[in-house]
DNA sequence: GCCGATTTGTCCGTATGTATC
DNA sequence: CGATACATACGGACAAATCGG
């Protein structure tokens, strides 16, 4: 047996909504029809609806059925940050061109200072990584990145103007699983004047993310400041059940 | 029986890693010894640990264990999970007093433009609202929402001062359940200028939100224009098994 | 208001697959 | 290779919410 069941179904479903199968307001099937349909158990059908539910495509109604909520809106127009990919992926997603300059490119070991902002232990060796990157030959975004160096081994400046996560994944063999993001706005910095593209801008969209590998080690932190017209962001929150709102 | 164990574990281990029983990096005791402790299903111990992984507390790793992976540094305390710092949390955190102005409020039926911005269909009545939103008499947020008018019913300027989801919760018995955000950046209007303290600030952080009811039907979809550095926002991420990266 | 049918939500116990050590 | 640990799935049971008669 092969057992993935519950992603072939999300899949299915997912295309099925996007396509227009099942319009918006309408009802999915019920559970149990489906798990006729797809021959599996009801948690089986339950987990790939849970799925769809936490991207935005539906929501259970307790007692009456699952109802669609996704809609085919489409911004294209600025860039878009959707779960863990890379520069690359995102662009190509969003339809632009991209490059990347490395402008600068060193093994550190954390201080003090340096420990407390990216959560390395003091005394860790690091790669700190700068990074401009283009969308259709304009800078919009800076990148500035601290690796674990043991686990970036062999890593190269020709590496880091494609894709990092490409060399550890593919090279190394390192996984990357999950990444932890807090979003603001900044004032932007010298060092974004003279390197990007952001005339008459005072504040920039920052992103800073921590991001673990296979075993759950902080391999990398990074903040990345975005050119605010270039700044997107999707997310979708279905509520807990208590904590009803009080004045 | 009753039925929420799932959520008990949840909470039980939440707090154990918040109170560093199960410290940064360590792994949680197994599933098994977890089922044996909690004297429940396989399944329902998985549930549990997948809420905690969906919100950045641990991560799970096949075949070795549950990593912990929040730090106490992580001010949650002043967040809602993988949410939108609201306007009373900020303010809390800020040490600083908070107040509402309402500038608007009016009913209105949604024409072509306002039904394609919204969401709501052409002809429903919705009602306007529009609001200030003041940081120890700074005026730093402006709010722009639209409500399905049948689901507000009884709502008044004096509820909009203080918090409309309190109202139709509380007294209408309303559930708000999911809601799905995009975050951007946006040039300051002029209206933005007339209202807020911006000065200097050319691109404010603007967040687009349509929330759905019990039912799953839109209730609100609203825009809220913040200062910039009143703008914070968490979020994390979990990687999907394929798609490995690709230069 | 009640009852029964439908539908989602929670949980159990077991079996098997797969990755790590 | 075996032991351990997480991942997926099954089938059944019951709880809770909804809706129509």
């Amino acid at each position: 047996m092969v057992h993935i069941a519950y992603d072939q179904i999300y899949v299915d479903l997912k295309r099925q909504i996007e396509n227009g199968t099942y319009a918006y307001e309408d009802l999915l099937p019920s559970q149990s029809q489906l798990v006729k349909r797809y021959q599996c158990a009801h948690n089986t059908v339950r987990k790939a609806i849970a799925k769809l539910a936490g991207e935005g495509y539906c929501m259970p109604i307790h007692g009456k059925g699952v109802r669609v909520i996704w809609t085919p809106a489409e911004d294209r127009d600025s860039f878009a940050l959707g779960g863990i990919e890379t520069f690359e992926e995102s662009a190509k997603r969003n339809g632009v061109s991209a490059r990347t300059h490395v402008m600068l490119f060193e093994y550190i070991v954390a201080d003090a200072d340096l420990a407390a902002k990216t959560g390395f232990d003091e005394g860790t060796e690091v790669l700190h990584v700068e990074r401009v990157r283009l969308l259709d030959d304009r800078p919009l975004i800076r990148d500035t990145s601290y690796y674990r160096a043991s686990m970036v081994r062999g890593l190269t400046p020709e590496h880091a103007e494609r894709s990092i996560y490409a060399y550890v994944e593919n090279e190394l063999g390192l996984r990357i699983a999950t990444s932890k993001r807090t979003i603001c706005m900044e004032v932007a910095s010298e060092t974004d004047r003279q390197w990007l593209d952001i005339e008459g801008c005072t504040y920039l969209a920052k992103v800073m993310h921590s991001t673990y590998d296979g075993d759950a080690i902080l391999f990398e932190y990074a903040e990345s400041h975005y050119h605010p017209a270039y700044f997107r962001f999707h997310d979708t929150v279905i509520r807990d059940k208590e904590h009803p709102y009080q004045s």
